[in-house]
DNA sequence: AGTTTTCGCTTACATGTGTAATCGGAAGCT
DNA sequence: AGCTTCCGATTACACATGTAAGCGAAAACT
């Protein structure tokens, strides 16, 4: 089984997970207060739905559950920016950093640790 | 009205008139063949909802139509990756290009290619 | 002119998604 | 023991999406 599909709303309840976990369905609720305008009920079926496609675990812990990540932020992240990287850079890394320099989405900082990046680059590997 | 949605079938279409416009229903059928899968009432159906989406435009040429994009592969790729860099990376290139590292996805190529550009950059704005 | 082909438009239908309300049983309170 | 509360599980429902078949008018062919 490869990678389960999260969706957009299924996936704001994963980066609350991946920042704090295990936690209760409470926990989450109140995380995402103020944040999402969402009903209780609403994080609950985002949580079920995240259980049956295995992205998330529930342990139980008295009468209630605790959840945690199954799937990896870094496995999801991967998998992610691989897609866009593939559909839109042919899956070069170096179209996309000029498509983001033309948008003017370098900051100094970025210029000053990308070349920082690169430079410690060549020797291992 | 803001970019709109365009789903992942629908932006493979997408792609194909991007590359070449216009371009009858049968153009596209046919870039597909052998890419895609599919029949030709669900690229026709795709058409028809990028039009309602207003993501492409048609043009009668006789009695059949040549589509063309309204919606444009810049403006779109910027806001799908722009997108992409939020939610994963704070906002910021960097650690985009770090996570790429990080995964391997970096050829000597892309390296090289990534050197030129930033040198090239901090003289112009 | 009648028949066949073409082509866009309409309709179909199962599954996914956003967004909840409700139900049923366990826990807690009186 | 009965009533109330809490919480996960079940059900709901409209709209999006993937994937197409069917229809009707226009064009092309015979």
């Amino acid at each position: 089984m490869s990678t389960p599909l999260i969706s957009d709303a299924e996936s704001v309840v994963m980066a609350i997970l991946w920042q704090r976990h295990p936690a209760t369905a409470e926990d989450i609720i109140g995380a995402l207060e103020g944040e999402q305008d969402w009903q209780d009920a609403t994080i609950k079926t985002l949580l079920n739905r995240l259980l049956n496609k295995g992205a998330i675990r529930a342990d139980k812990d008295g009468r209630r559950y605790l959840y945690a990540p199954v799937l990896q932020r870094e496995e999801w992240l991967a998998q992610q920016s691989e897609s866009l990287l593939d559909r839109w850079f042919g899956g070069r890394v170096a179209p996309l950093v000029a498509h983001f320099s033309k948008q003017r989405k370098l900051s100094e900082r970025d210029i000053a640790e990308l070349k920082a990046l690169i430079e410690g680059m060549r020797d291992d590997q």
